[in-house]
DNA sequence: CTGTTAGCGCGTTCAC
DNA sequence: GTGAACGCGCTAACAG
């Protein structure tokens, strides 16, 4: 079922059929519905490999995510497949599992695929072999959830996200925050949080409390509970991201402490399932599915232009709050 | 960057190096070493087209899934892309969104993308002209979470897993079970779990309810509410997934009714989020990540074999009940 | 064990 | 406006 059996169907040369579907206006409009018909009783379906192969540029765009178990990224790549999909785009996503080796691996992968451009989500952009030679082969790429100055990214403030958060809750009366981190050497953005959560201590005058890292999800519940068994005892818990901020909501009923009366919890990432939550979660939002779909936008304008991206490029989007049920006053204020 | 600039920089022929990759054992173990080296200094990666369309069997595979934002999916696919990055292939997804025209549009996609082999979790397999289309083309699929006798498939027996629930609910001293399902006809797994419930029903000598029908996830809560405040006032509801249970517990909150001393929710599908919830969501668990891995390796089996599979090759994964925190006795049977 | 060669299906010159 | 022919990078015969 190749471009030669419709050729031969609509008695036409295979050079003409290409041109039917590649530059239609070439082609005599009575000649071109021969072949449209003649493709259409084939079933034909131009063959994608053959096409790459012969142009170098392929139709499929690859991804580097570290999990899809995280709804953030799920609902990302969501938003990157509309995008790509529109356009006539597939996408070939691989996870890394946060492992830094795997980024390499994956990197190369989609390289061997012939991908035309690539969307990544890595640990530390400024420490990666892999961007690297990306920026060698000069395909293009852009970073989903990253801001860095020397690359191409699609991501919001965090830092600055997080301390206006602060701000919002010392405005309500809160004067021991906690912030509960995942290990914070392993990513870009769990720095950037803290970073954040510093800066808008500082900037209410208070003393930042030392982070709590926890490093493992699996123990992260027991971590949380005995922090908030120890003085000082926070009035309000500040996760850097929505599963930790789950696993802080559970903590709070194992410590007793009712939600959002006793203690506040709040959240970053906006995922969906966060509104459908009772107490709904209080978080800031990132808009996940438009970060997807801008980074492809981002790619494909590359790919229209012939070049790579800049550092230039990149966007930043806005970030939002989610008012939630799970963060309030602190009691001692209104008491 | 290609397979002629390795033979010349490693002094041999192009053959040489294709088998050197591709039968390592026909090659001289010297040569090899050259060939390796001479691969690793120039930074070769094989041409995935290129060679896709010369053995016209490509290391991809297609995903046809309904969306990515149900973690349900998301998790199913993390489970695809482990199977089939260990073995070596790669991906490519796309969703539709529960839309039964995209379909058909995904797998001419995928089929024009010349994948090996597809998995699929569409809305009814009987009706369903995609896949009609594979198997004219013997192209090797799968269904996920699906159970027909003409396709193969791979899932869990919801019906069984419904009324099993609904035998343990009774036992729990429940009589005013209500079953909350999205659109029937929309899907085939919901039909099969509401057959679940009236099955259970019947076998505990109870009357079953009219399912409530709940067609659009935006107005669900409203239309839980709803049915709460009318009588009679079921002590239990049983979910036909776990975003619809989330929803369910909303609603009680809502409706002022105490989860689960005054009201027990049960959901289904087992998603990983829902064990970090409070109350932890009581659910028939499905081994998500389970089922996509299964369904990449008959995937490569059949491959392997050089075959399509059949109906024969189909699997049921056990399900399994996590206990939760939403469901327990009602009031009235320990009072 | 290694080299030569012929296509896989397509887009793109260059003639006509 | 259309056709003939070349080559993208690779693997699979077939020779040697």
């Amino acid at each position: 079922m190749s471009i030669q059996a419709v050729a031969r169907q609509a008695g036409v040369s295979v050079a003409t059929v290409s041109r039917a579907f590649n530059q239609p206006d070439q082609v005599a409009p009575a000649t071109r519905r021969q072949i449209e018909q003649a493709a259409q009783a084939l079933g034909y379906l131009p063959n994608a490999s053959a096409r790459t192969l012969r142009t170098q540029r392929s139709r499929v765009l690859g991804v580097v995510l570290p999990t899809l178990v995280n709804p953030v990224f799920a609902e990302c790549l969501q938003g990157m497949a509309e995008a790509a999909a529109q356009a006539g785009h597939a996408l070939m996503p691989l996870t890394t599992d946060y492992e830094v080796a795997r980024e390499e691996q994956a990197v190369n992968h989609l390289l061997a695929a012939n991908v035309a451009g690539l969307v990544l989500v890595v640990a530390n952009p400024s420490q990666s072999g892999a961007l690297r030679r990306l920026q060698a082969r000069a395909l293009p790429y852009v970073l989903a959830y990253h801001q860095h100055p020397e690359h191409p990214c699609v991501g919001v403030d965090g830092e600055q996200a997080v301390a206006d958060l602060v701000a919002r809750l010392v405005a309500q009366g809160h004067r021991h925050i906690t912030m509960v981190s995942g290990q914070r050497s392993a990513s870009d953005r769990a720095e950037q949080r803290c970073r954040g959560y510093q800066r808008g201590m500082a900037a209410a005058g208070l003393p930042a409390e030392p982070v709590l890292e926890v490093p493992f999800m699996a123990q992260a519940l027991q971590d949380i509970v005995a922090r908030l068994r120890r003085a000082p005892v926070p009035t309000a818990l500040l996760a850097s991201n929505d599963l930790l901020a789950l696993r802080c909501l559970r903590a709070a009923h194992l410590a007793g402490r009712a939600v959002p009366t006793q203690l506040s919890v709040v959240g970053f990432d906006g995922i969906a399932l966060g509104a459908d939550l009772t107490p709904m979660l209080s978080t800031i939002t990132q808009p996940n599915a438009d970060l997807g779909q801008q980074s492809i936008a981002l790619l494909l304008q590359a790919l229209a232009d012939g070049q790579a991206l800049g550092p230039s490029a990149s966007r930043t989007l806005a970030h939002g709050f989610r008012q939630g049920e799970s963060c309030a006053p602190p009691r001692t204020a209104t008491a």
